[in-house]
DNA sequence: AGCCAGGCTCTCG
DNA sequence: CGAGAGCATGGC
């Protein structure tokens, strides 16, 4: 708990629902733009994760159970301070709060600090209209690794719509849910909720027999403790990744995918990724088409930036930007 | 309508 | 080995 300031603390009927609420505010690390970070969530369904009117809400878990957060910006980019509203069923202890809270500043590295990237790349003309146009944008990771490797599997061959609205539907069908104001909100399925489940219900989410076998595959390991993602975490980049392309259906592209959203690791650039190409060969390369060699000889630049500066260009073309 | 979209595995030759 | 089929679904 750094500094938070609870303003209100209220226990209250909803309806049919019995709902704690809290909203505590505080200051991430400037820049931070909340709006812009939230661009892949524009669209997302209400009941998963979504940002809409201002704010970016999503459930998370806690110890003490799901509890729903919406985030919104009071400040401004340069002084960015963030309101966050959670909801739970029953009391919201101290702790629960905390790690609630906590979700949010993993989910938007908010205790990153973008000057640092920003300055490194002050030399590129490209990147540093980019970082200056996109100022405070922060690519969000998911709030478990698991999530991030499901997602990556997900994403393999289609496009990112029908990739988001799969995920979405997983949520829907496969994960714990919570109730605020009558209406159900759903978390993203556990390892073992979709083990559980087994992959010919998986499948029913729209993904194909084989990605459904991948996910429960992947999702098995985690159950029976063969994947340990925090012993993980204190591997080097490429012994992760080594050890993530060792699972059935994921290959480098998804390994280095999950690395970047999973463990909010920049420093990973996904060469083989399409999409990624086509960006860079549009700003760097007059869109001529380019290969995974040439596509990694200009992301040297960027140095240890090279994953955020990836995700900087994938945005830039979201919004159209030119240079 | 048909092809492509932020791949991966399995199967042939 | 390397190439190629097959996979699900939404959008253009």
């Amino acid at each position: 708990m750094i500094g938070n300031i609870i303003i209100s603390n209220r226990r209250g009927l909803c309806r049919v629902d019995i709902v704690s609420q809290k909203v505590i505010e505080f200051e991430p690390l400037a820049p931070f733009d909340l709006e812009l970070s939230c661009l892949v969530f524009a669209d997302g369904d209400k009941r998963v994760r979504c940002f809409q009117e201002g704010g970016f809400s999503q459930v998370v878990c806690t110890d003490e159970g799901l509890v729903l957060i919406r985030v919104v910006s009071v400040g401004c980019v340069d002084k960015p301070r963030l309101r966050v509203e959670l909801c739970g069923e029953g009391f919201l202890s101290e702790r629960c709060v905390d790690q609630a809270v906590g979700v949010v500043k993993r989910v938007f590295s908010l205790d990153l600090s973008l000057l640092s990237f920003y300055d490194f790349v002050y030399e590129d003309r490209v990147m540093s209209q980019v970082v200056q146009r996109l100022c405070g944008f922060k690519f969000p990771v998911t709030p478990l690794v698991f999530e991030a490797i499901v997602d990556a599997i997900v994403e393999q061959q289609i496009s990112i719509k029908v990739a988001r609205s799969v995920e979405d539907k997983l949520a829907v069908l496969f994960g714990e849910s919570i109730s605020v104001g009558g209406e159900l909100f759903f978390a993203f399925p556990t390892a073992k909720a979709l083990v559980d489940a087994g992959a010919e219900a998986v499948k029913r989410a729209g993904l194909s027999g084989r990605k459904a076998e991948y996910i429960c595959g992947l999702a098995e390991l985690v159950v029976r403790g063969v994947l340990d993602f925090d012993k993980m975490m204190k591997h080097g980049l490429d012994e992760i990744i080594l050890e993530l392309d060792k699972i059935r259906g994921v290959g480098v592209w998804t390994a280095e995918l999950s690395v970047l959203r999973g463990f909010g690791r920049f420093d990973v650039f996904p060469a083989d990724d399409f999409g990624l190409r086509r960006v860079i060969s549009r700003y760097y390369c007059g869109g001529r088409v380019i290969d995974a060699i040439e596509a990694r000889l200009v992301a040297e630049r960027w140095g240890r930036w090279k994953g955020l500066a990836a995700f900087y260009l994938i945005a830039a073309e979201a919004l159209n930007l030119e240079f």
